[in-house]
DNA sequence: TTGAAAGCGTTACCAA
DNA sequence: TTGGTAACGCTTTCAA
């Protein structure tokens, strides 16, 4: 920088004052300092600006698993989003596990970012705010009842709901869910989560629709993923239970659900109709294509990053946290498109 | 450090080494410094270290899409690798845009890591150096040929001819390609592109199988994506042309032609036999199964994280840039199983 | 509106 | 083996 205050005929800090479009500096001088930096090929160093500033314009996203389809998709939208700003973004992957997420929360984002959007699985609130080193830090689908942070949600809920709701629509007489096992709707609270959120949806449906249901409807899977509900399904056919519809509390739990009726002779829709939750690109591009709630992970996206630019600003009223939730819709495809 | 240093009763000089397990420091001394690091709560400043040293363990990971099947599981596959060595990864999406690789590289990958493993489309090999600050960087699939940098390779030609032989042998006698149009292997050269290798590889299979192919057997898809692939299949079919066989360039074309094809009617593998070219996760649990060449992406991560690390170490020795390609596997599944 | 100078938290050289 | 100390490149306060 002292090259193209030299070349630029002023200061350092003039330079510096000018490379940030201080208004304090006059537009010549700022056009003649843009001027040099762009012959000597300069490009601000952001280790040291943000040891003296601790500001640097680079947002971290931290989530669970990037060779998921949707935390990646999620991720690349809210990359996307942050670039819009005018920002950069850089993303990692806790692994899911509660070292994965101090290293990358410690040894990285707080350090290196001036704010995070964390999808927390494995560490308290108050752990988080311990390695957050009080930077602005954004949540996702956090549902612990402190207020500690700024916080997006997943509409679970509601889009839960609007899934049971849309099976007893197309038809089902006998649905089962996969993703969580039983528990009455008035045991359950507030659940904190996701799971939990997407359980009391479902329940909530049923008992609109004013369908009764079994603790055994109900199938849990410790993991999200396309092998354990592919092995669930197999159970659940094998166990002779008979169903017409199927929630399944993400797509991917749907893919492998879908297989594991393929697997057992089961035609999808025309003997068991499936609805999924996430809205994943590869959705429409199954066969068959996949009934969905789909969030939208642009309005997360936004709302995530504008919550969190917010904070950047500062502001002298007590910390309120406020609490957002994505918008989704209900997508009708085949797998629910029932002969009724 | 200052406070660590003082409640260790050293110099802050001796608790740098310390924290660093650098050997001149007795194990003794060592101890208490870590033991007041501890207790105190201290964790490195990694802009500090970064402007002082040049270095801080963390490693970045520019690649085109984070909202793809394939490039998120290799980013993720890579941080895996990455971590596995004790340090950190942040990765990056530039969007396949020109602009994009380059303000990943200029500001941020080659400011904020130690090194930096990319995936360029857009930028040449000399730009990427200008942009490199200098530091290590490793590139996938970069098939220039310059010899700038370290590059590990997908298996595109040997991947290709497989596919396309085990076509032939599961009894396809009329096979279109996915993902290039058609040039004579003999005016192909070394192509330049990842398509162009995929295409050069199919050439050469139906070359050994002594298949005979024309120039309308190859439909290009600019975008690798879902929606480009199952158009272009319905145009495909809606010609009239009569194929039984069908290699995608990547598993999303392989998505996107089945869904096609079943648009149309056709039957996967019945009618045409499909093969794919990557290795999702998602390939097992299609319906049909996806049949594909499945790049090895462990051990692509590791060759990629291996080089790096070599280059971190130094060496007096005239830089010669190493080639790398990662293993694959065919892996037959139900979209190739056809009744002969 | 600009300039001088202090300092952000480390590391690495040199001396003890 | 350890300690003192000068950088690293920038931002920001204070004074001019």
């Amino acid at each position: 920088m002292g090259d193209v205050a030299k070349v630029a005929g002023v200061s350092r800090a003039t330079a510096s004052y000018a490379l940030r479009g201080d208004p304090r500096i006059v537009p010549e001088t700022a056009g003649k300092v843009r001027k040099a930096a762009r012959t000597l090929g300069y490009t601000t160093n952001l280790s040291a600006r943000s040891l003296r500033s601790g500001r640097n314009g680079v947002i971290g996203v931290a989530i669970f698993e990037l060779d998921k389809a949707y935390p990646s998709q999620m991720s690349a939208a809210i990359s996307k989003e942050v670039n819009r700003k005018g920002l950069q973004a850089i993303v990692q992957q806790t692994s899911n596990s509660q070292e994965g997420e101090i290293a990358v929360l410690k040894e990285v984002t707080s350090q290196l970012c001036d704010g995070t959007i964390f999808s927390p699985g494995q560490v308290s609130d108050e752990e988080i705010r311990a390695l957050s080193d009080n930077k602005p830090m954004v949540l996702l689908d956090d549902f612990s009842d402190e207020a500690i942070f700024d916080t997006v949600f997943t509409p679970c809920e509601a889009g839960a709901k609007a899934a049971i709701l849309h099976l007893v629509d197309v038809g089902c007489r006998h649905i089962c869910v996969l993703g969580n096992s039983y528990r009455p709707l008035r045991a359950l609270g507030e659940p904190t989560t996701v799971a939990g959120r997407r359980l009391k949806g479902a329940l909530e449906g049923f008992a609109e629709s004013g369908m009764a249901v079994t603790e055994d409807d109900f199938v849990q899977c410790d993991q999200w993923d396309f092998s354990l509900a592919r092995q669930q399904v197999h159970c659940l056919v094998e166990s002779g239970r008979s169903f017409d519809g199927l929630f399944c509390m993400t797509d991917s739990l749907a893919f492998g659900a879908i297989r594991g009726l393929v697997d057992c002779g089961l035609r999808v829709p025309d003997d068991v109709a499936v609805m999924g939750f996430d809205g994943v690109a590869e959705d429409e591009y199954m066969t068959p294509s996949l009934s969905t709630i789909s969030v939208d992970i642009e309005d997360l996206a936004h709302k995530a990053v504008s919550l969190l630019l917010k904070r950047f600003e500062g502001s002298d009223e007590p910390f309120v946290a406020e609490k957002l939730t994505a918008k989704f819709k209900l997508v009708a495809r085949e797998s629910t498109a029932k002969r009724r």
